[in-house]
DNA sequence: CTAGACTGATCCGGTCCCGAAACGGATCGG
DNA sequence: CCGATCCGTTTCGGGACCGGATCAGTCTAG
């Protein structure tokens, strides 16, 4: 899939995927919980809290809530870190992995279709 | 500017944009507001409270409140209809022209980047 | 003229998220 | 050991947002 990339298209991309997003009443995510979620999927771990907090610039309660609401989704897990009990390692799930596939789908079928 | 666009490359491009935005401490917009303020900028006017609810699948108080934040924020405003004084059309400003410019060129620019 | 329809704004009770500060548990250095 | 430090979580008061119900203003058909 090869897309000749403006920015009215990348406008028009951004549009038709955060309308499709808002419309579905599947999980209304925030944009500080799809960066964390896509963090930890895309980026090599460990992911621990304030690792997160450092790298999206914002407190570490806020990473906290945000993990609450994303593992009750079951779309992320934490785990304590056995070599260091103070830590908390931020794992995937099955859940989450399927979300993210059906996301990035949704963004490359919104490009194709801008194509035409 | 071409992109091959494989899931994997959207992600990381979804990825990147959102954690830019989550991190400059610009406007924090929702997926609602930023879903309003694309589709009034990229889809022929008018645009109404209730056309915006219902292409949205949003309450109508939603819609406004949003458009109260985006007002506040200078990138829409809100116009009277003198023709049938009920409605309101909701406009560009020269904020949000700039505003959605920069935006699109950041994920132009992300994208590009993602082909290195 | 007026009764009804329609539009956007506002009110309401409730939920969620915010960052600063304080907390308990875990670890490390002396 | 034991104080200092680090980690994630919880608490706190405040603000933003939610949708249903309702409101005031406007238009229109009879």
């Amino acid at each position: 899939m090869t897309v000749e990339l403006k920015p009215v298209q990348a406008l028009a991309l951004w549009q038709n995927v955060v309308l499709e997003t808002v419309r579905r009443d599947g999980p209304d995510l925030s944009s500080r919980q799809l960066a964390i979620l896509l963090t930890v999927y895309l980026t090599p771990p460990p992911h621990t809290v304030r690792g997160l907090a450092s790298s999206l610039k914002v407190s570490k309660p806020a990473i906290t809530r945000a993990l609450d609401t994303l593992g009750q989704l079951d779309l992320l897990k934490r785990k304590r870190d056995d070599a260091d009990r103070r830590n908390v390692l931020v794992q995937r799930t099955v859940k989450g992995s399927v979300f993210l596939r059906d996301f990035g789908d949704l963004v490359v079928d919104t490009a194709g279709r801008l194509d035409a």
